[in-house]
DNA sequence: TCTGGGGTCCTAGGACCC
DNA sequence: TCTGGGGTCCTAGGACCC
């Protein structure tokens, strides 16, 4: 049996954690650059504010509400993240949990005897509650899709079921499959969905778990379907994964803070973001060959990603580098050839792939000198800005005046990250 | 001029997820 | 005026090789 943990309304959670005023009263996280709505507390859901929506659609019923607003503070999140990652490794051990996400992880319960289940999971919901402060909830069933559902519902009729639903029969899991629309199954997105209705009239999940894997395989995108497919039915296809620890692409983008008309602050833009994914690069130990860098021009639909956005080009580099300034050059270099005057630009992004693992970082027989120098000072410049504040040091393409810089007007305290922000206790 | 089967690698694109 | 930012997997098709 498997299990799902996830958190409730997470961002809102972490901000809440430290807030205790703010308990029980609505609040929501906005996305980068105070976009749209990204996490809403219960409350803040039952006002009628919407997910993904954007923030200044929401606002009068915000202010009408007094709704509590904060920008995003992902150092926070990521920490908070780790504490409830960390609870789950000592509770069941660390091969026995898969984190999916930042809010969410799978437990393998194949050690428990069935019948114990409903207490087990109970006393791991508590257990993390106690000693994280942020509230989970947990589903259990004889596959990851399953288990997904059974969480969804547990969330839903959180009244009955308290946060806990564990489907350990035939009967339950049928119950559960007549309660859950095609489209609120995980691997089941909108067009799926669409088609499953229109052209099959399939509306629900149990409807959907008596069709055959090869319908599936025909209609919802070859084995991922029949994968799916097979879920359904309680045949364990996705097994637990190891810790992904190396990510084979790397991507930061950011919406600018206004639309920019001028090449030298989208350059400054570009090496910042090349900066931040050399840090990633680093922080897991890879090197990178291809940079791709992409601009998105105001009048464009900023939603697509990268590959749809009508600018964008790659350069292959002759040898995979995790240093900064090896593949800012580069980068900045693709602006030239991007760039159309007279063009006001509102998005950018850069993308490392080609990714392979860094063997540089003991030093070799084949590495220069210089190049073990470079290796230790970039390991000084992500020490000094992981334990500093954001960015005292970088490199002179970044910039200093960064009139493109994001939004963020709500931030919050890095309460657990930063010394200079720590929580005080009066 | 035409003729074969089998394989790998890479890219683009389509779907999905949180 | 005003709408995140990351990721994954899979398939098809082209280029190239023996």
């Amino acid at each position: 049996m498997k299990a799902i943990v996830d958190c409730n309304n997470f961002y809102c959670s972490c901000e809440r954690l430290f807030k205790p005023h703010l308990d029980r009263k609505p609040v929501v996280v906005l996305s980068n650059n105070d976009g749209c709505i990204i996490s809403r507390s219960n409350e803040a859901k039952k006002l009628g504010v919407e997910m993904a929506g954007p923030y200044f659609k929401a606002k009068p019923l915000i202010e009408k509400y007094d709704v509590a607003v904060f920008s995003s503070n992902y150092n926070l999140y990521g920490d908070l993240s780790w504490r409830v990652m960390e609870t789950l490794r000592i509770i069941l051990g660390r091969n026995n949990v898969e984190v999916y996400s930042v809010d969410e992880a799978f437990l393998d319960l194949s050690i428990f005897p069935p019948n114990e289940l409903p207490v087990i999971a109970e006393k791991i919901k508590k257990t993390v509650e106690t000693w994280t402060g942020i509230k989970v909830s947990v589903g259990v069933a004889p596959t990851k899709v399953l288990a997904k559902v059974a969480n969804r519902l547990s969330k839903k009729y959180v009244q009955q079921y308290k946060g806990v639903m564990v489907l350990n029969s035939k009967e339950k899991i049928i119950a559960a499959l007549k309660q859950t629309e095609v489209g609120d199954i995980w691997g089941v997105g909108y067009q799926y969905a669409q088609k499953l209705k229109e052209q099959w009239s399939i509306y629900d999940a149990y409807q959907l778990s008596r069709m055959s894997e090869d319908f599936g395989k025909v209609y919802l995108g070859g084995v991922v379907g029949s994968r799916l497919l097979r879920e359904l039915k309680g045949i364990p296809s996705k097994d637990m994964e190891e810790e992904l620890v190396t990510k084979r692409m790397i991507a930061t983008t950011r919406m600018f803070g206004k639309p920019v008309g001028n090449i030298d602050s989208i350059k400054e833009a570009v090496a910042t973001y090349t900066s931040r994914a050399a840090e990633k690069l680093r922080r897991q130990h890879s090197a990178a060959s291809v940079i791709n860098v992409f601009v998105v021009s105001k009048g464009e639909n900023h939603n697509v990603d990268f590959r749809g956005a009508t600018s964008s080009k790659s350069i292959i580099l002759p040898a995979a580098t995790s240093f900064t300034n090896e593949l800012i050059k580069p980068a900045v270099a693709l602006v030239d050839k991007l760039f159309i005057e007279g063009t006001l630009y509102k998005k950018a992004g850069v993308i490392l792939g080609g990714i392979v693992p860094d063997n540089s970082i003991q030093g070799n027989l084949f590495v220069s000198e210089t190049k073990n120098c470079e290796r230790k000072l970039m390991d000084m410049i992500d020490n000094v800005n992981f334990s500093q504040r954001d960015d005292v040091l970088k490199f002179a393409a970044s910039g200093t005046t960064r009139n493109w810089k994001m939004q963020q007007n709500f931030i919050s305290d890095r309460y657990t990250t930063r010394w200079n922000e720590l929580f005080e206790v009066k």
